[in-house]
RNA sequence: CGCGGGGUGGAGCAGUCUGGAAGCUCGUCGGGCUCAUAACCCGAAGGUCAUAGGUUCAAAUCCUGUCCCCGCUACCA
């Protein structure tokens, strides 16, 4: 196969603060079929990835974990982060970690480039400091003059640090995003950071810290570390030998620039807007392009430990396998917009994509290879008119493969592939092997119909290689297929003539019933539930011996919403109201409450909010208005027991007369709830 | 009036740039077949393309207003 030439793609590095969910492994997987796919093309592939380990909250969590060194920490979270890559399946070249002597050193010797080249400068950060959290925060963050984090006062101060002067590059930068219309994918990016970012006018990026120690130290000026972006970005020149004194590797000259970063849209800015205003400060040229992939969501909700709603991808290969979850996060992402991933989804996709179409597909083929013909698969070029269609779909698949790879659309591919499988079981239903199989004359088309077959679906299993590795692999191996280029795929008749197939077929994937994977499931974010909780606690432990109280009393909190969700059974929160003043026992028998029967109700129509009930206390019956039309709707009102403040001086709202008050109660965010006695009670009763 | 993205049959998505008979996968219903993993193949039902206007011979697609959802808002990575 021809040799296309050199194709360097990296993801961005995963943070080292914990397991990374299957939302972060989505990029790693993304990348890794593209690259698999990209060898399989004939290019000279390196693909990097890696972890970004310093910073503040590293620091914390460290201390948390009752770690001796954030190294420590860093060093067990990397290996969990690269253990998950290597379950994936992924084939990345280097794994670099921020923490690397290489990387440190390099990182260290840009930095001070830029200094002598006047592209940084020392300067004071000026922002509304938490004194308890050791933190800046930015206006927008602050809500009434409080922390974010911990809901302590934030003052305004002051602290010494670098700066890069990002405005000196962003004409040369707007110039080259204007000119290169690929450089931001997907497209609609582009005009996003042009319009906030650049053509405003950019601000100089903070690239030093001295709150906080764990960092690469800037080596002229030891108060300081290094930066987040400074120091994560510049990664992906690091990780192949790039050297500030002009001493770069032969690996570096031949993958730099980069042709694809693969990265997560929130990150779009630091990708197209500071990393190439880094490069350009260092006279390297810019990568070729910048691809900010979309979330995958659970259940439409980003993940969150606190929501208790993280799926792990190690915890969806005990349940399904490794090339179904690669089959589902590549499959089910769309282009642009958020992907969706539940448990119901995952079944539904594993039994009918993988099961159906295409497991059940190679099996009876070989099935029927084996009864037919002792597994011997032979074209005896007994063609039928059906043949052509099948063949066409067949040969043509590369190209129209190749077609959605270009642009990046590897689920736009993978059902490319799945068209050739589809088009395979409706050829065997065309050809009704087993009514050839009863007719001693028709011996050799049947032989035909399975070479092709066997054929066409080689040629899927070696599309299907990038995506899917295992299953093509095991796929191939059954049917006794050669390996194959994907040059040779536009040609039909490749499979030596002759060959046998296995006698022994393996089912590539055995049906799942949905029952048991959501009771599997429900264990698993069970179990989940408890490790975090003790994880937490020891966290709030290590954190008080530390000497860090707000921080562990905020995670007491936290776990206390959490354990009085678990007794609840609701996925509701504390909430704390103002407490208002005393009463005496006589204010409290002034109110006369009493259980009402809702008998008639009906929206009330100039307002949008409310609703105007009838309600049928003892013998009398009162109207009420409430503004609950949001949260009822009048035909569900009807018939429900509820409890009511009866004398309450009468008033007019929206131009009805409302005679009294339906209790609710009321949520953080304004939801309500309508009171109902707990067991049934007659109307009228009173409540006291 | 901070910026941007989205709202398409029960579910998940494409189509929108470059107007021209509303499409894919799953599910549901009916039929066929029996090699195979209750699978496979064929057919059908189901959508006023969030909503109200406008441009046009023609609008899911272009323009304007409104209502919802979601990101980002610059050193929480």
């Amino acid at each position: 196969m021809e040799n296309k030439g050199k194709y360097y793609i990296t993801t961005a590095i995963a943070y080292t603060s914990g397991k990374p969910h299957i939302g972060n492994t989505y990029e790693i997987i993304l990348a890794d079929a593209i690259a698999r796919y990209k060898r399989c093309d004939g290019y000279d592939v390196h693909f990097q990835t890696g972890s970004d380990e310093h910073g503040q909250k590293i620091e914390t969590r460290a201390i948390e974990a009752g770690c001796n060194s954030p190294k420590e920490f860093v060093d067990g979270v990397a290996g969990t982060i690269k253990d998950i890559w290597d379950l994936m399946g992924t084939s990345y070249d280097r794994f670099i970690r921020t923490t690397d002597d290489d990387h440190v050193k390099q990182v260290q010797k840009i930095f001070k480039k830029f200094y002598d080249q006047g592209d940084i400068y020392k300067g004071s950060y000026k922002g509304m400091y938490c004194t308890e959290c050791e933190a800046f925060y930015t206006e927008s963050q602050i809500t009434d003059g409080k922390c974010p984090e911990c809901g302590s006062k934030v003052h305004p101060a002051e602290e010494e640090a670098y700066f890069f002067k990002m405005s000196k590059y962003a004409p040369k930068l707007i110039e080259h995003i204007n000119s290169h219309p690929e450089f931001i994918q997907p497209v609609s990016r582009k005009n996003e950071m042009m319009n906030n970012f650049l053509l405003p006018g950019l601000q100089d990026l903070c690239v030093s810290r001295t709150s906080f120690k764990w960092g690469i130290p800037v080596d002229f000026d030891p108060d300081h570390v290094v930066y987040v972006w400074l120091d994560a970005l510049t990664n992906y020149i690091t990780g192949i030998g790039y050297d500030a004194d002009g001493n770069s590797s032969e690996e570096y000259k031949k993958n730099w620039p980069c042709d694809l970063h693969l990265i997560g849209k929130d990150i779009i800015r630091f990708h197209t807007i500071y990393w190439p205003i880094f490069l350009l400060a260092l006279g390297e040229p810019l990568p070729k392009q910048v691809f900010g992939h979309p979330w995958l969501l659970q259940g439409g909700e980003k993940m969150s430990k606190s929501k208790g709603n993280v799926i792990y991808a190690d915890d969806l290969v005990k349940l399904f396998g490794v090339d179904p979850v690669r089959y589902f996060v590549l499959h089910e992402m769309p282009f642009e917009n958020d992907g969706i991933i539940t448990w119901e989804l995952m079944v539904e996709r594993f039994n009918s994509d993988l099961a159906n179409t295409l497991g059940n597909l190679v099996n009876r083929t070989i099935a029927m290879t084996n009864q037919y013909f002792g597994g011997v698969v032979e074209n005896k070029n007994e063609t039928g008119a059906v043949d052509d269609e099948l063949i066409e779909v067949a040969t043509t698949c590369y190209d129209k493969v190749e077609e959605k790879m270009n642009e990046l659309r590897v689920a736009d591919a993978i059902t490319e592939i799945f068209a050739l499988f589809k088009r395979c079981n409706k050829y065997i239903d065309e050809t009704e092997p087993w009514v050839l199989a009863k007719d001693d004359s028709k011996k050799d088309r049947l032989a035909t119909v399975l070479y092709n077959l066997v054929e066409a679906i080689s040629i899927g299993a070696a599309l299907l290689r990038p995506f899917m590795p295992e299953t093509a692999e095991s796929i191939i191996s059954q049917l006794n297929a050669p390996e194959r280029d994907f040059d040779t795929l536009s040609r039909f008749g490749v499979y030596p003539n002759g060959s046998k197939v296995t006698s022994e077929p393996k089912m590539l994937f055995a049906r799942k019933k949905l029952d048991d994977v959501l009771k599997d499931a429900e264990e698993v974010t069970r179990k989940q539930k408890e490790e975090y909780i003790a994880s937490q606690e020891v966290a709030a432990k290590n954190l008080e011996k530390a000497g860090m109280k707000t921080e562990a009393e905020r995670i007491y909190a936290a776990l206390k919403a959490i354990n009085g969700e678990a007794t609840d059974t609701s996925d509701e929160e504390v909430i704390d109201i103002e407490a208002k003043p005393e009463i005496s026992y006589e204010d409290f028998t002034a109110m006369q409450f009493q259980v009402g029967e809702i008998v008639k109700c009906e929206a009330v129509e100039k307002s949008k909010k409310l609703l105007c009930s009838q309600v049928k206390i003892g013998n009398t019956t009162k109207q009420i208005v409430s503004g609950i039309r949001k949260y009822y709707s009048p035909e569900e009102m009807v018939g429900k027991k509820v409890m009511v403040l009866v004398n309450l001086k009468p008033a007019k709202l929206a131009g009805v007369l409302s005679e009294g008050m339906l209790l609710c109660a009321e949520d953080a965010n304004g939801n309500l709830a309508l009171m109902t006695p707990e067991k049934n009670m007659p109307s009228g009763a009173e409540i006291c």
